[in-house]
RNA sequence: GACCCGGUAGCUCAGCUGGUAGAGCAGCGGACUUUUAAUCCGCAGGUCGUGGGUUCGAUGCCCACCCGGGUCACCA
């Protein structure tokens, strides 16, 4: 990678070089403002031919660039799009053109003229005067790009290398309009679903990222430091018990978009600060959610992509109703074989074993079930399944399933292989919640690290009264990937974890 | 964390069984007033990820490390 060594390159030295020739014939090389008239896009839409071709004023950077000696074609891209120029030492008069050549792709550039269409046809600027905004000092990697005969395009010298691209999302951005496009995407989509929860009568709320305690979800957390209280801090894991407070406090339905963070491994699925949404409904339960889940992800999907199909892992799937919904217990026995109900936890690990799994008895029963799914299970989910009542020592915040106390009124919806979203009917029996927390603080006790803690406050809220609510967990970068077609999560967040340069 | 693959010019890549590196684009100089991966002529550009080792000689082989990608494991 460039940029850490002393000097210039020799690329960056004729940069520089140029920069002070400019200077030197009175232009300031990085100005203060420059008013346009139109955008790219705008000034190919209302250009005409003939002598009535408006006179435009636009703004961009320098992708192209094609000296002819006394004529020089270049391109100019801003956020709408691309547009080409078209300079003329008869036209601009001599003085202006001798800048032309100090200039470089990656230049940023105001130009005025009247639009005319070449032999060819392309919409261009006649450049009649033109004033250089920013000297790109630095080359950005612009490729080149031609149509093949069939019809497609290809790419030349394209910025691929991925750690630059996610280190240095800047010249990626800059030099890919549609990477730009995939997060205009992502704004789309969490505007859609603000629009969808406001319009359902929900308040979006903030709740407290910085945590004296976390909880909410079975996972490692980040430690800070507070200084001014001399107290460890944590990253919030979960919006969940901030959220349910709220409703206890009456705020019937309330959601948040936010980050959580988890102090985990990274790879396609993971990145250690994420986006969750979390929606929480006053007198409702699971199967409420169920039908707010399946509306809220297909509303958001037909708003940002007009359809009801998507891709996930490069192939189609319609999200279009009805979504299967199968039994957690009954999906991994027709998949693994194991009747979890019957199977203790000796019969699990050697199930796991069996898989080339290295597993022990000793870990817990929802661990080991859990591990299982996740093996024989998760992968299979293609289309939109709900994934119904998970065992209940899997789901300490949950209430227990009506008629089958081993199991929870839970579900989770998986696409394309992995978990979209996670809701219960949420468990508002205080002193049940309180044995839950117990459980898990024995498991953490015992070795869990990431078992839940006992929230006394908490516990606290719901001693005054939580009414029957419905929640629901959505990760909004997921939602991204699949409404995107993008494979890996980094490219669907703008500045991705990376070991430090 | 384990395993696999990769790191060579600003960018994309080539480099055979070890003989101190090549191409295209970008850059620089020249020609060119409707080109569009412009074209033509010429030139320059590299601690071959880092550090050790083997060897007369290492980009290539061996070891360690750094960074990234993929797969698996855990988590959304």
């Amino acid at each position: 990678m460039s940029g850490r060594s002393d000097g210039p390159s020799p690329v960056e030295q004729a940069r520089r070089d140029k920069l002070e020739a400019l200077r030197s014939g009175g232009v300031t090389p990085f100005a203060y403002r420059f008013v346009r008239t139109h955008t790219a896009a705008e000034a190919v839409a209302v250009s005409r031919d003939g002598a009535d071709a408006p006179e435009v004023a636009l703004a961009g950077r320098v992708v192209g660039l094609r000296s002819h000696g006394k004529a020089t074609f270049a391109h100019l891209a801003d956020a709408s799009g691309r547009i080409q120029l078209y300079f003329r030492s008869d036209h601009l008069g001599h003085a202006a053109y001798a800048l032309v050549p100090l200039l470089d792709l990656g230049d940023h550039l105001g130009v005025r003229g009247r639009l005319f269409r070449t032999r060819t046809g392309e919409v261009t600027v006649r450049v009649g005067g033109f004033e250089l905004l920013a000297k790109a000092l630095r080359p950005l990697p612009l490729g080149k790009s031609a149509p093949r005969p069939d019809g497609t395009v290809a790419h030349y010298s394209e910025l691929a290398d991925p750690e630059v691209r996610y280190r240095q999302r800047y010249a990626d951005l800059a030099v890919h309009p549609e990477r730009r496009a995939v997060f205009e995407r992502r704004a789309a989509i969490t505007r859609a679903i603000r629009r969808f929860l406001d319009d359902r009568g929900f308040l979006e709320v903030e709740t407290p990222i910085l945590q004296p305690q976390y909880g909410g979800a079975s996972a490692r957390p980040f430690v800070t430091r507070y200084h001014a209280l001399d107290a460890d801090f944590y990253l919030r894991i979960a919006d969940e018990l901030y959220l349910k407070r709220l409703i206890v406090g009456g705020l019937e339905r309330v959601y948040e978009i936010g980050k959580d963070f988890r102090n985990e491994g990274m790879d396609r699925l993971h990145n250690p600060e994420f986006t969750m949404l979390e929606c929480y409904q006053a007198y409702a339960d699971y199967t409420d959610i169920m039908e707010l889940c399946e509306a809220l992800v297909r509303r958001v999907v037909r708003e940002v992509t007009g359809g009801d199909v998507v891709l996930a892992r490069g192939r189609p799937v319609d999200l279009g109703p009805p979504w299967r919904r199968v039994g957690y217990v009954e999906l991994l026995a027709e998949r693994s074989g194991m009747d979890v109900g019957r199977s203790d936890r000796a019969a699990l690990a050697a199930a796991l074993r069996e898989r080339g799994l290295e597993a022990d008895a000793s870990q817990s029963r929802g661990r080991l079930i859990d591990q299982l799914f996740g093996l024989t299970v998760e992968p299979h989910l293609e289309g939109p399944t709900l994934v119904l009542d998970y065992p209940i020592e899997l789901s300490p915040l949950a209430k227990p399933k009506r008629g089958a106390p081993a199991l929870a009124e839970r579900f989770e919806l998986y696409i394309g292989g992995y978990e979209l979203a996670n809701a219960f009917s949420e468990l508002n029996d205080p002193d049940d919640q309180r044995a839950r927390f117990a459980a898990q603080a024995a498991l953490g006790a015992a070795g869990d690290d990431r078992a839940q803690a006992m929230d006394e406050d908490y516990v606290r809220a719901l001693e005054y009264g939580m009414p029957p609510t419905g929640g629901l967990g959505l990760g909004v970068d997921r939602l991204t990937m699949l409404v995107t077609g993008e494979r890996s999560i980094r490219d669907v967040v703008l500045f991705p974890a990376l070991r430090p340069e």
